[in-house]
RNA sequence: GCCGCUAUCGUCUAACGGUUAGGACAUAGGAUUCUCAAUCCUACAAUCGGGGUUCGAUUCCCCGUAGCGGUACCA
């Protein structure tokens, strides 16, 4: 054990010109005024280049949970581990979070600026800060500088391996933690590399209890690992960083990925050596994914599936209201009740609760999201949904963009069929569909090969529909006046007009009024299934439907 | 290996120690004076295994098993 001189001594020799205190950041960093039952909450990714949909969801539960009850939404970015740096790493997390409708109170706004006033909120931008805690901690002693190699490392983890015992620099084991003043002298002259590592007094035989907001009572044991706190090229680790910033910017309850759970005893033990106050934690789970054989549940992640980049869901055009929306769902599972009680409200009248999380991991369901997505979709105006096709489409479909520019109003009319009444169509997921939607209706899009239905009816009784059709067509009729048309056509022409009469006496009839249409419908539309005939001539027109009408017949032959 | 967390229909989940174990998505079938989609109805479908405690256990305890997480100068 040295003593308090010593610890002094060896502090102003790792640190010899650094002078600020503890208490002086403090006062730069006074307490907020906090009200009861508001949270300060920060969300806290690395910049990896990458923006998971796991990030989304911790960073939507955050922001939402700190809003609703009147607090602040920090973002903070780790950028501690500079061989993971990436260029435009903030702009793409802030970017991404954004387009999501997901924003901050306090944080960087991209790689030059920042709001809020318990900044800087980009940890490369603290270094100052964890220098202070550091000397501060060495000088109480319970931290201390360590000279070992890789190398050295490496061979005793070999030692406790073939031993049997449990790996890591820790007890007896970490030789560096009662060097005598005089060895780190010399090793500091030589110029060694150290890192700074946490003198621990835990005891892996003891454990403590710890409530866990989301998990609940919990009993951990103690953490004995001398971790490293500092790494040699001055950048602090997360355990170090962690404690530090979230006490200096008033955060209220740490919430962060169930992964950090297993560090959570060494974290308590920092806080403690810190002298600071102990802040609750809640852990989330994480989103999991069957893996191929349905066999195993594994984290989604970012190398094996493509829903787990943001960029899927923004290629595809998924509504990012409804990706949110399922979000909710896997975070509190009434939200699906909520919803179907309030079909009108946004999702910001929802009151997330934190208590309502589960504990083990849910799979991401894309299926489940499909749905969401479709109802979603589904209460849009068709002026919405042109306006969503059109961004989903200036980035991804050079095309569909020209035909939606070039024709506005006739698009509008397109997505407007079937998008009022009683029989609202719910058949787009995502707006990349919109092709689809748009495709019988322009030429250039209309498919050249036509569903073949000879097999239930002939090509001469085909011709004489469409020949007979074209007589009686109008454009001036509803669709009920339109639809009795089509019966009395059906009539003339030896068809059934009622299924039940059909099938009791098949042979008398060449087919049903739904053949009859059929004809028209794959004449008109290609396909065997199609929107609303009715609602699809409309917006088509006089001169396209006769058009459609004599080109079917033409390729016919 | 060691340490920790978790375990209800295929999936997300609900159930003061007392329920015919509920709902939603998915699936299958049916209805709907044009197809598809939608809508409505119906069906199918679960408490991981074994011991306790209790009049009574999905719920509490123990032991297995499985899954997940951690075991870095990454976060």
């Amino acid at each position: 054990m040295r003593t308090a001189e010593q610890n002094q001594e060896l502090a102003n020799l790792l640190f010899p010109n650094h002078h600020t205190s503890v208490e002086e950041l403090f006062e730069r960093y006074p307490k907020r005024d906090v009200k009861q039952g508001e949270m300060i909450l920060r969300f806290a990714p690395s910049p990896t280049g990458f923006l998971h949909i796991g990030s989304v969801y911790t960073g939507m539960v955050c922001t939402k949970l700190a809003k609703q009850s009147g607090g602040v939404a920090i973002l903070r970015i780790e950028d501690t581990d500079k061989k993971r740096e990436v260029e435009n790493g903030i702009s793409m997390i802030v970017n991404g979070l954004n387009g999501f409708g997901i924003s901050f109170d306090e944080g960087p706004i991209d790689e030059k600026n920042q709001r809020g006033e318990y900044g800087p909120y980009m940890q490369s931008q603290r270094l100052d800060i964890y220098k202070t805690f550091a000397k501060d901690i060495v000088q109480k002693g319970n931290a201390y500088p360590c000279f070992i190699s890789e190398e050295e490392l490496e061979l005793i983890r070999k030692e406790q391996e073939s031993l049997g015992v449990r790996t890591g620099y820790y007890g007896k084991w970490a030789k560096w933690r009662d060097a005598s003043i005089e060895e780190i002298k010399e090793e500091l002259g030589k110029g060694t590399p150290y890192v700074i590592r946490l003198f621990s007094t835990g005891d892996i035989n003891n454990t403590f209890e710890m409530n866990d907001l989301i998990k609940g009572r919990v009993t951990l044991r103690e953490n004995d690992m001398d971790v490293v706190l500092l790494k040699s090229d001055g950048f602090p680790t997360y355990h170090f960083a962690h404690p530090i910033d979230d006490t200096l910017m008033g955060i209220t309850l740490v919430t962060r990925a169930d992964e950090w759970f297993p560090s959570v005893p060494l974290h308590f033990e920092i806080f403690q050596k810190l002298g600071l106050q102990q802040i609750p934690y809640a852990h989330f789970s994480p989103l999991m994914k069957v893996d191929n054989e349905g066999k195993s549940k594994r984290k989604l992640s970012k190398r094996k599936d493509p829903e787990a980049d943001v960029s899927f869901y923004i290629d595809h055009g998924y509504p990012k209201e409804a990706v949110i929306e399922y979000l909710l769902n896997l975070a509190n599972s009434n939200f699906s009740d909520w919803r179907i009680q309030n079909p009108e409200k946004t999702y910001n009248d929802f009151t997330l609760k934190i208590e309502k999380f589960n504990k083990a991991g849910a799979l991401f369901d894309i299926v489940k999201l499909s749905d969401i997505c479709k109802d979603y979709i589904s209460k849009l105006t068709a002026q919405q949904v042109y306006d969503n096709s059109l961004e989903w489409a200036k980035l991804h479909n050079r095309q569909v963009e020209k035909l939606l520019l070039e024709n506005k109003e006739y698009c509008i009319k397109i997505f407007n069929i079937e998008r009022s009444g009683a029989k609202i169509r719910k058949d787009i997921v995502k707006f990349e569909d919109c092709k689809e939607q748009l495709s019988l209706f322009f030429d250039e899009l209309f498919p050249d090969n036509y569903e073949d239905i000879q097999e239930r009816i002939s090509k001469d009784i085909q011709r004489e529909i469409i020949k007979e059709y074209k007589k009686i067509y109008s454009t001036e009729s509803s669709e009920v006046e339109w639809f009795e048309k089509v019966k009395d056509l059906s009539k003339r022409l030896g068809f059934s007009i009622d299924r039940k009469e059909y099938e009791a006496s098949k042979e008398k009839f060449k087919g049903t009024v739904g053949d009859v249409a059929m004809v028209l419908r794959v004449a008109i539309t290609g396909k065997t299934k199609s929107p609303d005939l009715f609602q699809v001539m409309s917006v088509l027109g006089e001169e396209k439907v006769m058009d459609r009408l004599d080109r079917y017949i033409s390729k016919m032959v």
